[in-house]
DNA sequence: CCGACTGTTGCACGACTGTATAACAGCGGG
DNA sequence: CCCGCTGTTATACAGTCGTGCAACAGTCGG
């Protein structure tokens, strides 16, 4: 009976690996068929390692969703940071950048969806939702601003918080469905319809929005 | 030790009685603690039964998310109709009941969420997701087609799909974010909310949808 | 009122769960 | 080169999981 051999990592790459792994074997076999055993498995690691690192198996899973959030919403920035000065093309490349690859993945809503099945009843899940759900709503809130500011529409707070939860309900709605692919339609057509929703939502001249189209081009 | 003493119920009533057990410990406890035990305990039955009803737990659970998407949908075909014979108002019903209690509820999206999450790895989860989708399009289509026509937009039907995809997005978000209550604002506002943004996203004139508001108020 | 059908219980089984703990071994500092 | 720190493994344990099966008892037709 010979012993593992190992590698001794540095504590935030094993974290990081027990993170992947624990997100991985969620969206594989859903929260139930995530065991410790399994997960540790996948980071190539025994099980005793989680409870050196997050304590327990139920604190690690929460550090893995709030590491989830965190990489959606810092994909969802980084497309609108892409953007160039013109406020549209950053509105309609953020937009945009929700219902295509990569952020249309099958594996981030399924993610997404398990941990939001557990917000109300498991504790500290609340509180992750929240703030996610808040630095999304107000990214959108800071792009939408300047578009209705530069096309002359009221654009004070209450109806810049009110347009951005609309847009929020929009771009997750067809994220998730999108992503879903039940090949009821081509998801390549969501682009196309999230920006002319957009448009209308916020009133918007036709165009304004669906003219950087092209801009949004798979990479 | 004495036998618990029980009744002999009609097939449907032990069926619906175990189905509903199963969604309240899903909701409560997630897929993870809803156990065959659980959930007979919340029937007030015993295990064996489940294997009696429906050959397994999984088969069950099965049952119990068609189940769950026969009433979410059965709901909403009843909020459209109630209406009066004018298709905006129709229309703007059918929209609103998706953001107002008893749809707006926290139970069935913690239920609809940990069903979603499970679509893609959990054989026979994607035909009952698409079935319920496609049936919720098809409803916004059927409500759409006359609006638009109604005020001379175009109404084919490449259009049409388009924007009942676009407003189920719409509305599923909303539904979503809404019913979670995290307390970033009011969930009051949701109505008007979507149905400013129904109105702008069909290019409707202001207020098309928004004056049935008071017809929605609280039953 | 009784017999029979079957819905329902109670229990046992092996597999698997999360985690506590002791022993081991990789790796950096001296 | 080797010591010591600690990241990592291996094992044990009590509890829970789903479910197969035999016995019980409610209910209905006669």
């Amino acid at each position: 009976m010979t012993r593992k051999t190992f590698r001794r990592l540095a504590k935030d790459d094993r974290r990081h690996g027990l993170l992947e792994a624990t997100l991985d074997c969620i969206g594989d076999h859903g929260l139930n068929g995530a065991s410790a055993r399994r997960i540790a498995d996948r980071a190539g690691v025994t099980p005793g390692l989680i409870r050196h690192y997050f304590g327990s198996k139920d604190e690690m899973v929460r550090a893995a969703y709030a590491y989830l959030m965190e990489q959606l919403t810092d994909r969802a920035e980084e497309a609108a940071r892409d953007a160039s000065q013109d406020p549209d093309e950053a509105l309609a490349r953020f937009i945009g950048a929700n219902v295509m690859t990569p952020s249309l993945s099958v594996r981030h809503v399924s993610l997404w969806a398990t941990f939001i099945g557990r917000v109300e009843s498991e504790p500290g899940y609340s509180t992750i939702h929240r703030d996610g759900y808040r630095e999304f709503l107000e990214a959108l809130e800071r792009l939408i601003h300047p578009v209705l500011a530069a096309h002359g529409r009221p654009a004070d707070p209450a109806t810049c918080q009110g347009l951005a939860i609309a847009m929020n309900g929009l771009i997750d709605g067809l994220w998730i469905e999108g992503s879903l692919g039940h090949g009821l339609y081509d998801p390549a057509r969501l682009p196309r319809i999230v920006l002319a929703a957009a448009e209308g939502l916020l009133r918007l001249p036709d165009q304004t929005l669906l003219r950087h189209l092209p801009a949004l081009a798979p990479t």
